[in-house]
DNA sequence: CTTGACTGTTGACCATGGTCCACACCCTAC
DNA sequence: GTAGGGTGTGGACCATGGTCAACAGTCAAG
């Protein structure tokens, strides 16, 4: 399918999917038409999309997402692979935690000591 | 004092000065000096500095700093008034914690899957 | 009088994840 | 043949918080 059909069906805009596969997450097949080619879809990249829509709510980012469909197409993403890439990002959100936790409780203090 | 000491003195560089000047966030004195002026800080502004850092430490943006030394300076940055920003900024800490956690439950739940 | 240190202004550049715009081409329907 | 809808490319622009580089003026020391 073309790109808008394709935006249309994964929910999101052309622009968006010609970022994504600007970036290399996503890959287009070509279809020429008089001098011109456009971008083809097919349902893989919908799976593809997808899963990128998924980690991006897991908390990685476009580029981690990359890298890690790269280790995926090169083979190298075994299932030990794939837990250490979820463990150390489980860590990183622990300690984003961790750290707004801290200015949490800086601003309790705040509001504690100019509300007392 | 000029530039570089004062982002000496308050352990900052000076483009981060002149950054935060640019912003209204510091304000600077002027010197003349041939056809030229040069930017002059004085203690209020090292103060100054260093309450934007803590801000900053707390989760505060730029902007949102900038509106509050507005504020303090308009004069309607009354005790209440500080306790609304701060309890506002403590839910939306408490609103990022919230989504991380959901991040790490669901990784958590993919570790586990994949692990097991 | 020249060198070096300091400063100012302007504007480009970094990452992040897009969004939007103009311009040009393609195809179909009328 | 022309309008309308779709598409592609290139580039600008948004927020956020700076960072860096080029160019030029100032000032003190040697």
């Amino acid at each position: 399918m073309l790109i808008g059909e394709f935006a249309e069906a994964v929910g999101s805009t052309k622009d968006t999917v010609r970022f994504y596969t600007r970036l290399g997450l996503l890959v287009a097949g070509e279809r020429t038409a008089g001098q011109r080619t456009y971008a083809v879809y097919d349902e893989d990249q919908v799976d593809r999309f997808v899963f990128i829509a998924q980690c991006k709510a897991l908390g990685f980012t476009l580029d981690e997402i990359g890298n890690g469909l790269r280790e995926h197409e090169a083979g190298t993403l075994t299932e030990s692979r794939q837990q250490e890439i979820l463990e150390a990002k489980l860590r990183s959100i622990e300690e984003r935690i961790a750290a707004l936790r801290q200015a949490e409780k800086k601003l309790r203090a705040k509001v504690e000591r100019s509300g007392a």
